[in-house]
DNA sequence: CATAGGAATTAAAACGTTTGAAAACGTTAT
DNA sequence: ATAACGTTTTCAAACGTTTTAATTCCTATG
């Protein structure tokens, strides 16, 4: 448990402990020779240096702070797994904070890992006012918006154009035939998903259709959450044709509740996804959806992430990085019955 | 980006810095007005503390360590959302490491983490001999292992009893009547599937069926591998007539190849999972597998590296915990053709 | 009025590094 | 022998806290 420090290696090797500092740091200050014995020694007693103490004489902790709001959707854990990877790669370690899509304990992790030191922050925000990230964006802190852009606000952003997005999935089933749509969420929880639906909006106004409140149907973004909501949907006898679901998971629970109720799909609903997850590529799942490059995502923003660390002083520019998305047209998707 | 630290604090209220400290810990020493006078000024100047150069002289960080093989594997991920969530609420924060399987990456991982004077580790380790794991396990850094025990070792370990596991899936498909195995993996590359393995062996004993080299086909956990492993087996026409797969992921690329090529499950071919992930319980997947509880795994986890981190100096005991698990029947599975 | 005793505050060391400036040491040239 | 210089090493302050021991300041008591 006692850790050997760089004043044991200087006393064992009669040297100052700034000496033993600069030989490991491969200073040419100090001898080649010297440096070498020190490295030797420090080896021998199992040294391993204290980044604490590191990181606070160099003000920098080496650690970044991803802040987001499920890890266990699939989505954000295709992000978490491009950014660690990249990170590690660069040195960086990744501290993951969970939000539950809730925006105050996504302002307490703010301020945790504020608290921490960390170098910069990789955040999903929930987007709704936050007072904790409003200060966040003032001290300037290294900070990149994944996923979902910060509106109006002059910071970095890694992601996607979602209205593009929900425009395409939209018309995808217009060209398809279908008049008659329920969308089913997920809440308007963060930029992101307010512009896929405005880009839903936009694709259906080009057929002159507009949705009104009760085809829209609000819940969580989970498997379970898309399945509860079409079977209430199916119990009252609406008409309609296809179903826009705000990710993945609710789709599935879609097609979980479709299949339940003896309906086939694509014949009698249509149901389209967002975010192209693994399992929507099953057999058996076959969800249509519209895909982008998630790990390439996560990857992305430490980049531009660790660009604005290294560039602390200079004023630096602003980041803002927009990945292709694709319709992938997979079994869940089909013609209009006549 | 300036940070307010105590001294200003002092400075703005003609204090020594130590009462600062000491008051806002609410330390009773000082007087109660003081105190609040501190806080309040504290609040007003945006002070937060420096938990870097609180941990140095504490000799604590409030930060544990998880490294797993792959966060993206929904197994993986379940204990990583348990973990978190425990963690977080005690004050801790979680720094993930990703090894990707690889061994030299797992000790990677622990030294950076052992560096960052991290409180303690939760290890989901690959298992292979592995000197820097020995020399941590020699120091005595809190650490539980997770998931996969550590063969003949001393240590903290939260898991399942795999062997039990393995025997529970392949007893199901031998109840079922299956004679005719083949063991699609993964690799054994840690001592839960080698247990698991195990387990699938001693059930098969029972009937007497020895499995030898060429009905054990081994690749990655993933369903890619899995898909390739079960295509590769249907081209040679062996006679086989339920599958075993190290987990669901696996499984389910066994689902996908299968019904690509057009046999049917399970009439043709019984398979069974591992883990219940949730993709597993989907309509159109519907993978028989072993279950358990993933995120209590998680937050055991936590759980008692917290009550080793709590008893630091007195000797405190080893903590074992085995968690219960279940086979979970349903369409992937069925009894053998006559 | 002196002072003991308690309450409130402060001084100072410590945690383990880094780093610019200063010192020590050698060597060579004068 | 000394000056001058370059190389190597050390000093000392700094980073922002915590914490123990010491000090100051009151107030009440004899």
């Amino acid at each position: 448990m006692y850790m050997v420090t760089i004043k044991d290696i200087a006393r064992e090797l009669n040297l100052s402990y700034s000496s033993i500092s600069l030989a490991l740091n491969d200073d040419p200050r100090i001898k080649k020779e010297t440096r070498e014995r020190v490295k030797l020694k420090a080896e021998e007693m199992g040294y391993q240096r204290n980044a604490q103490a590191r990181a606070l004489v160099m003000n920098k902790s080496e650690m970044i702070g991803f802040i987001l709001p499920d890890i266990e959707n699939p989505f954000f854990a295709s992000l978490i797994r491009g950014a660690e990877e990249l990170a590690f790669e660069k040195g960086y370690n990744l501290v993951i904070c969970n939000t539950n899509w809730d925006n105050e304990l996504e302002a307490k992790h703010l301020n945790l890992v504020i608290e921490r030191k960390i170098d910069g922050i990789l955040l999903v925000s929930c987007n709704e006012p936050n007072p904790t990230l409003e200060r966040v964006l003032s001290l300037k802190l290294p900070l990149v918006f994944v996923s979902s852009p910060y509106p109006e606000a002059e910071a970095n952003f890694v992601g996607t154009d979602s209205e593009h997005g929900g425009y395409l999935a939209a018309k995808h089933l217009l060209d398809l035939g279908h008049r008659e749509f329920v969308v089913i969420g997920g809440q308007f929880n963060s930029e992101a998903i307010i512009q896929r639906f405005n880009g839903y909006k936009r694709a259906l106004n080009d057929y002159n259709i507009i949705l009104n409140k009760d085809d829209v149907i609000l819940g969580d973004f989970s498997v379970n959450s898309g399945f509860k909501s079409i079977k209430n949907l199916l119990k009252r006898n609406r008409k309609f044709t296809a179903i826009l679901a705000f990710d993945d998971l609710i789709a599935i629970g879609v097609l979980n509740g479709i299949k339940e109720s003896g309906l086939s799909i694509p014949q009698d609903i249509s149901v389209i996804g967002f975010d192209n997850i693994e399992a929507s590529s099953f057999k058996g799942i076959d969800l249509t959806t519209i895909s982008m490059d998630k790990s390439s995502m996560g990857r992305l923003a430490v980049e531009i992430l660790l660009e604005d660390l290294n560039c602390k002083n200079k004023q630096c520019d602003i980041n803002n990085i927009v990945l292709d998305q694709e319709l992938i047209i997979r079994q869940s998707t089909g013609p209009v019955k006549e």
